[in-house]
Order: structure tokens, then C-alpha cells, then sequence
DNA sequence: CTATAAATTCTCACTTTGAGCATAATGAGG
DNA sequence: CCTCATTATGCTCAAAGTGAGAATTTATAG
């Protein structure tokens, strides 16, 4: 009597490699698309957890253990790459999982660099160009073509306040907004896909490269939940090897929070909240005096409740004065 | 040739009345216990998105329109309330709805005392009894019980860092990492239930109100995430009516956090924050001098990236000195 | 020996918290 | 009318935390 229903398991896999956060993909598996997140379908018979079946479904794919493994989201919107060729409806539990980069694939699946997925995210060096030069135009472009004179304020807010503006300034964990705004906006290639009916073969946008089905909302996601939740749990140790220098975790921290960060107050936060300790070991320096080399203090999992880095470098995010 | 799948839509609605946290609770639809969310199978068919899919349902069991809904988490395993008795697998969709205590239902449906089914989780008035005489001193008995030191020290640090004890502090927002320890030390009935075949009939812990199906679970993880987000979102609001005195407000935070706050320092947080401003009207004071009312600044919303109340009084997070 | 590159230490002014005292405005009881 | 209990609202102060950046140290490359 009703429409078949089924349910996907996808994994945005995340390591930092050369200061450069990545994701790893496979060649889609289903359709012909070439990149995809390691996804499948949850079988009900054999897989006794969610989260099983997921690492099922990676290791078969990708060969990879997952150290760490989180839950995102669950995505089933109809029209939203929710319904799969013979009409079944299908729904994509979406899991963020962070590995270390020296657990590489080999052979099977690829790292590809996030904010080539998501290249206005990267405010590492600045704003980025496809934000000035394309982005933001559009976007004032698609705020003026607002019907009426409500729809066009309540758009302007929304551009502010997603992506910035002098009143508010650029908040790095409203991933997931700004890719709606943009899919919302028709600046982004999965916008002219769902509309396959209407407003078929438009242009594309130009600064675009997705993914397969919807994993690029997936991505953003997994992006969004990770730069919120570095502030306040030591989850950038799983990103990085046993010993490691200062610099190396300040520049993780910045190559996913997309920032730059003060280095001496950096330093200071992490030290006074006990998160790693020296070893006293030496790091053969790159250039200039030798790092010593720390590590993550795992007992600081078990002495306060919300140990995180902090993130001191960061734009004002409060308004001052009344 | 598999297992059939469906998946359920679960709505934890919350309000907050006489300063209590309450959750909307209706007769199980299904089986016959008396209380359960509301919630229903999703509609391949007929339900557009998932979330439109919770509002059909609440919409037909208690005739409420929700103004403020977020996904909370999908729970799958298979062992753990999620197949029905008739072998199929089924996942549940749980979601998190704010309502403003006005909107009652008329008949369908009961407001029931969110600390009634979590009664550990209320420290207005300092650790609960139960806690104290019962939970405490059976988490020690689970800690020794162990069967070997290891595991003993393990325990005792997860007892330690989720109740808290004198070097970790209570933490509010982990409400779901108390419900799961409690859950795996068997002092909540609905370890029993799913324990069905091997230890059965054990003694009822006592202390110990179970909803239907896995629906404390879920109430868990809402509480725990509004706790959690109150902080950084001007969550509240959703809750007040219109005008509200600043005690109101205070109080209303009080209920849901589980926690008393200073009063000044509140209002100096709540004023600065410029998250409201007040009407010139004064309420009819229930004792002492008139308190004005105060009206939330949705333009707050337009201008800062993450306003929140923000939580004064709390018991000391971070460890100080080194 | 000198210039350059990082790593590490320290300062300093300013904000933000945590606590609590002081003052103001009402209604109730003498 | 005066006093008290009660709640609202203001204000102060010291302790901690933050944002910026100068100063010092220890290597490596000429």
C-alpha cells in the first residue's frame, strides 16, 4: 500500500593533513557520480546499532577504523535527494567521524580538502575571493530581487547575519546556514539539481563542486558541529598524533575553525586549562629555536566536565556598550 | 528476503509552568501503557519532511501547533525498545518542541513534572534525596562490583565525572550521560525491560517513573540539550509570554537548568546581553515592591551571531591554578 | 659573527565574573 | 501613620580572564 522506506548511513570522515582539513571520499558506490562520502544502507538485519552499521559500511569501503564517531543529523526531506530512483523514500543518518592523518586509505577512497567543498568557509587568510568577488554579489543581487519590501529586510538580515556583515561579524559555526542560505538563494549547484522540474540546466554558479546526493549538506554539518564543539571538548587530539608542538596544534585548530588565532594566548589557554603536558622531548625545529614537543593529557577527561581549547584570536562576538 | 523498516517520529514538547519544567505526555496510542510522548510511524507518502511528518502527529493526538521545533537525535539499536512485536525494526526520530504554557491541551494530553520522571536532575534545592539515598550509594555498590580493579577505576571515574563529585562539579548538561549510566548500573526500570530474557524481575529501583517505550531516553537527551543551548540561544523566550518580570524569567531558566542563579548577576547578564527591554508597565507584585515588565528584543537576533542567556551562579567549571 | 625564524616569557590595560551590601517601593499589621 | 517583611533594583569591589604585543631565548643559514 505505501511507498518503500530505507534508510542511508553516511560518514563525513574528518583529518587535518599540511594544515589542510579533509574529508575522505569514495567513488559513489550506487550511482555514477565520482565523489561520495562512504555511505550504505542500513541493513535490519545485520546491523544491531546505527553506528555499527555505519563502521561496517566504511570498513568495507574504505578499510578504515573509526576511532571516534558521532552522530549528526537525519535528513529526510522528500525532495531532497531523500528518494531514490525507483521511488522508495530515503532517509541519510549522517555521523561525523575524526581519524588521525597518518591513517591514510590505500587505494580505496581519497582525502579531498574541505574548503575545496566548501571554499568560502576558509577565512584563514582572509575573506576569501569567491566570497567578495562572487558570493557576496549574488547574494545582493538575490536580496534585491525580494518580491516586496519585508521579504528583501528579512533577506538582508539573514545575508548579515549568516555571513557577516560590519554589525556582525563572521561566526565560523553557521556552516550549515550558510550553505541553506546559499542552496535557498540558487548559488549552488544541488539548488538547480532538486529544481530539476522547473527551472531546469541553469548556469552554474562557478565556485562550485559537490558532491554526491546531499553530502555536501552533510559536509557542512559535520563542519558546523566540529568548530562549535572544539570550544569546549578536546576533540582536536584526535586529530593529532601522540606528540605534537604548540604550533602544530594551533594550526589544526585553525585549518578547522577556518581562523587565525593569537599564538601567545592560544598557548596560554591550552596551558592553564591543563589539556596537554610536556614531554621533554624536542622537536628537530623546521626553522628558528626547537618546540617542545606535548601531549594530550587524557586525565583532564576525568577532572573537569567541558575541557575545550577556547578560541582566543576570534572576532568580538559580543556587541560592547549599550 | 529482510527485516521490514520503519521509523517513528517522537516529540518531547516542553513548556514551563509554576516553575516547573513540564513535558506533554498522552496515552500511548499503541500499546497500552499510560504514558508516552506523542508520536507516530512516519508517512513515506504523505509526509513531506520529517519534522512536518512530528507535527501531523502531535497535531493529531493533542491538537497543538508547535512554534518552536529542532531534531534532537535518531536512536536505532536494536535492543533497546526499537522492534515491535511484530519483529520489525524501527528507529525513532526524536525531536525537541518549546511551547509557551498558555497552550494547553484540552483533553488530550498531560503536562507532566519533567523532574518527576528525571528526579535527580533537579538541584534548585540542592541534591535531591534521591540522589543522595539511593542513586549515590547503589552507583558505589555498582563501582565495587566490578570485576576487576580496572574496571572498578573506570567506573568510578564515569560516576565521578557525570554525578560529580568534590573535584568535578554537577554538571547540568549531562543528562543523557547520567540516564545511560544509570541504565547500565540497572537502576532504571527500563534495564530490566530490556534485559528481559536473561535477569528478570528484578527489583524495581524504586525511585523510578519509566514513559513508554524508550521515551525517558529521549526526554534525557531534550533536557540535556536545551540545558546545553539555553546558554548560547535565546531559547527562553519561547517559553514567556510576551511580558514577563525578570524574576519570571529568572525563574523559568532556574526550572530548566536545574539550578538556583544569583539574582543580580542574572540581570546584569540579561541587561547587558541587551537581550530584553523593558515596557514601562509594572506588574501587580505578588509580595514587595512592583517588578516592571520586560519584553524580549527580537532584533537581538539580527544583530549578534549566538545571543544567550548565559547561566551566572553556576558551580564553579573550570579547575583553577596549576 | 650576524641575520632570521620560531619558541617562550612577560606586561599591561581592560572586561567580565562572583559576591554581597545598600536603597527603593509596596502591602500587611499594629 | 509607623514599622516590618518582601521583593526590586542599584552599586561596589576584588579576583579572574582576555586581547595585544613587546622582549628574550635558542636554533639554523650564511
Amino acid at each position: 500500500m505505501s511507498r518503500e522506506l530505507r534508510v542511508g548511513l553516511h560518514a563525513a570522515i574528518v583529518a587535518v593533513t599540511g594544515e589542510q582539513p579533509r574529508v575522505l571520499t569514495v567513488a559513489d558506490p550506487a550511482a555514477d557520480l565520482p565523489t561520495a562520502l562512504p555511505f550504505g544502507p542500513l541493513d535490519p538485519d545485520q546491523h544491531r546499532t546505527l553506528e555499527l552499521g555505519l563502521r561496517a559500511w566504511v570498513q568495507e569501503q574504505t578499510g578504515m577504523e573509526l576511532p571516534y564517531v558521532e552522530q549528526l543529523y537525519t535528513f529526510g526531506d522528500r525532495d531532497r535527494a531523500s528518494s531514490d530512483a525507483d521511488g522508495a523514500r530515503v532517509l541519510a543518518v549522517a555521523y561525523l567521524a575524526l581519524v588521525r592523518e597518518r591513517q591514510l586509505a590505500e587505494g580505496r577512497g581519497a582525502w579531498e580538502s574541505v574548503y575545496a567543498v566548501l571554499p568560502w568557509e576558509d577565512h584563514r587568510e582572509g575573506e576569501p575571493n569567491v566570497l567578495r568577488d562572487h558570493i557576496r554579489p549574488r547574494l545582493g543581487v538575490w536580496v534585491r530581487e525580494g518580491p516586496d519590501t519585508a521579504t528583501r529586510r528579512l533577506r538582508r538580515g539573514r545575508v548579515d547575519i549568516t555571513f557577516g556583515s560590519d554589525s556582525a561579524g563572521w561566526d565560523s559555526e553557521r556552516v550549515l546556514d550558510r550553505f541553506e542560505l546559499l542552496y535557498e538563494a540558487g548559488l549552488v549547484a544541488e539548488a538547480y539539481r532538486d529544481r530539476a522540474g522547473s527551472a531546469r540546466a541553469q548556469p552554474d554558479p562557478g565556485f562550485d563542486e559537490p558532491l554526491a546526493l546531499d553530502h555536501r549538506r552533510i559536509l557542512a554539518t559535520a563542519l558546523g558541529r566540529l568548530r562549535g564543539k572544539l570550544k569546549y571538548r578536546p576533540l582536536v587530539f584526535e586529530l593529532l598524533p601522540e606528540a605534537f608542538t604548540l604550533l602544530r596544534l594551533q594550526r589544526t585548530v585553525e585549518a578547522l575553525v577556518g581562523v587565525r588565532l593569537h599564538k601567545q594566548n592560544f598557548r596560554r589557554l591550552v596551558e592553564r586549562g591543563r589539556l596537554v603536558e610536556g614531554t621533554g622531548r624536542l622537536e628537530s625545529a623546521t626553522g628558528g629555536r626547537p618546540a617542545e614537543l606535548f601531549r594530550f593529557r587524557r586525565e583532564v577527561l576525568h577532572e573537569r566536565p567541558a575541557p575545550g581549547v577556547g578560541l582566543p584570536g576570534l572576532p568580538p562576538k559580543r556587541s560592547r556598550r549599550a
